[in-house]
DNA sequence: AGTGAAACGTAAAGATA
DNA sequence: TATCTTTACGTTTCACT
């Protein structure tokens, strides 16, 4: 999270792959992107340094841990009082079934995107969460029926 | 994608720990939950191997590369003919901006989460997506203040 | 032309699988 | 033990004097 450099094309090529694979060997990417592996090793480090590269995670598959259901919530609070928000955030971040949280304009306040075992838990995570909490005004459900795309990969023009 | 086996408590606490972050050495995984570097690497690998790892990846900060709005875009279609929600599928997923694409049940078809520049490439986008698609029968807005939380971690008991 | 900074490749050393 | 990563070293490039 330092320095404010401009990223070459090989940078950005090393971004590209290693957000989508990053188990290929450093002599591998270097193949990739007509570089050594020391030099990709520097590169790689560099924009880890620099906070470019957030960190590195294993994906794993939902459904193996018994956790088929996804449900998107969206939460209307009652007041906006800064407070009462930094509660609810911390409230929401500290669920591990909350897989997403953000903070929204518009008609709602809250978008969820919520892993959960089935609707028992869901319906005892609205309660918790939601019900319990009088600054929550309103709330609403959307089950996810498929997954069309999901990850976290950042548009690499 | 293979077998159905039982995860014990080490698979699960390998598990944890990579899908949080996948740069500890074998060798500092196994000091972690109590097992040698090669049982640690034979663990890992038929993890991967049974589909449970499904894959590992670098997280970049889109901020970095100029990705600094994130929008929640929620759809609904006219008509819910099998051939035509393919179709939008498909025009969502091949869209870099994309980041996820659920289709969801209740009032709203389609959820999405996008990344992109600045509002007027979110605006090329709807023109692209939704005002051109004959399919689409309203959309609706929500800009991102704030990401509370975002990951893919899925809860480990 | 001369100097310094930045980044490369090669190759050896060190760490990991 | 084989492979991968990291570091050291000498070289190249380029911007600025």
């Amino acid at each position: 999270m330092t320095a404010k450099r401009d990223l070459d094309v090989f940078d950005l090529k090393l971004l590209s792959e290693v957000q989508k694979n990053a188990q290929l060997s450093q002599g591998e990417l270097g193949a990739k992107v007509n570089l050594s592996a020391a030099a990709v090793n520097r590169r790689l480090k560099r924009l880890a340094d620099e906070g470019i590269i957030k960190k590195y995670v294993a994906v794993i598959a939902p459904e193996a841990l018994g956790y088929a259901l996804n449900i998107v919530a969206q939460v209307e609070v009652e007041r906006e009082r800064i407070d009462l928000l930094d509660a609810m955030k911390k409230v929401f971040e500290a669920c591990p079934q909350v897989q997403q949280c953000y903070w929204v304009t518009g008609e709602w306040d809250f978008v969820l995107m919520l892993a959960v075992r089935d609707m028992e838990q869901y319906n005892e995570l609205t309660r918790q969460m939601f019900f319990k909490n009088n600054n929550v005004k309103r709330f609403k459900t959307l089950v996810v029926l498929k997954h069309v795309k999901s990850g976290l990969e950042v548009p690499i023009d």
